[in-house]
DNA sequence: CAATACGCTAACCAAATGGTCAGCCTCCGG
DNA sequence: CCGGAGGCTGACCATTTGGTTAGCGTATTG
């Protein structure tokens, strides 16, 4: 199986550890990372399973690597401010399928590194959002903190529902694009118009907490 | 270690078939399911190894228990029109968290039982939003399937970052309902009464796409 | 009372896994 | 030309895994 990060190391000059990290990316992330042997990359790189720990020490230290490399991709990647101006979107948004996978996979997992990312880019966000309400292109919270924890949420989550949302949106998720152009624009229609015209659900929830604090 | 659906054991009148059911669905939801070996379940639930194969065949087989067993929680837990009216919020808040921990992790594996119960949310969710348009009380949208696949998303998504939204809103994630509080409350403002003021979101993405479109 | 069914377990098994080791081959500096 | 260093491998190992089997005890049922 060709795929897109694995490509070049046919025609190839890509160094043997860059083929591991790479054929270790795409399979902890369509397959999760205790689901996939360290034979299974080590075959996928074309490479013998000893050379792997030879590079990585261990099974853990391979995921690190890789949780570093991504990490770098959406911090250092193009356009290095991406992560300041828009809170992370357009970073995600760039970033391979691949790498997406593997980034909904580490969140969920909940690795130190991925706990890090995430903290940071609320952290950001945060301060992001504090400005828009400053300048006034952003509405103001009850809870700024929750609001940035939950936008930030939101952004992240179809990197953990893609399959979901490309299968429900009919959507081949090999080239997910599609799919993911228009779920975004779906959410950013939200973020601007809002979606309930009256306050009902705010009530609703108000009524839901004061019966739950009653029991 | 003692916990929320186990602790009827010790007193106990609980089946052992339903104490491995329970002591799986907390471990499969907290650890994941292939991090959790057919033992360990075993030895929460206080029975040999040999039974949890005796009763479900293959650990696959449990794993198919657990699935239908929460998606009846969902679906015909307390108020069988959960579901119906508030597209699923209402019985995702109340199930309790080994529960919604097990679901986030069912979503993300992609398990079939799982994206049978997301389709259908989201087909439940489309007809409810569809039902506000007409009705006046929501917004309408340009494109409403992506619509309610999105809002579904992100009514899933806190299962998935339970552990992080909690962490980041310095809440301890054993009793996280306080989190789960905040975080609803700050998603339905974001519903409620938007994000941005202007447009200038929706134009950045128009603006995405087209550079997208002619690269 | 006998037979059968069922909950349950200990012992066992083959396969796969992460990790180690000794050594090969090639390339580069002296 | 030599010698070490490092990329790389095959063979090996202990452990763990999911799964099987034979059999035990009890309770129900004819």
């Amino acid at each position: 199986m060709v795929s897109v990060l694995t490509m070049r190391s046919e025609t190839d000059d890509l160094t043997a550890r860059a083929r591991i990290r790479n054929a270790a990316l795409e399979l902890f992330g369509t397959e999760g990372v205790n689901r996939v042997s360290l034979r299974a990359v080590a075959a996928r790189a074309g490479v013998s399973h000893a050379l792997v720990l030879h590079h990585f020490g261990t099974k853990e230290g391979l995921r690190q690597e890789c949780d570093a490399y991504v990490i770098s991709l959406i911090r250092g990647g193009p356009g290095v401010e991406a992560l300041e101006d828009t809170g992370g979107l357009a970073a995600m948004l760039e970033a391979g399928a691949p790498v997406r996978r593997y980034l909904g996979r580490a969140f969920l997992d909940g690795t130190p590194a991925a706990a890090t990312l995430f903290d940071e880019i609320v952290e950001v966000t945060g301060r992001w959002l504090e400005q828009g309400v400053a300048e006034g292109w952003a509405r103001p919270s009850d809870d700024p903190r929750a609001r940035a924890a939950i936008y930030v949420t939101w952004l992240l989550a179809p990197l953990a529902f893609d399959g979901h949302l490309s299968r429900v949106l009919d959507m081949s998720d090999v080239h997910d694009m599609d799919a993911t152009m228009r779920y975004s624009r779906a959410g950013i229609e939200i973020f601007t118009r809002g979606l309930f015209t009256d306050d009902r659900a705010l009530s609703a929830w108000d009524a839901v907490r004061k019966q739950r604090g009653s029991r």
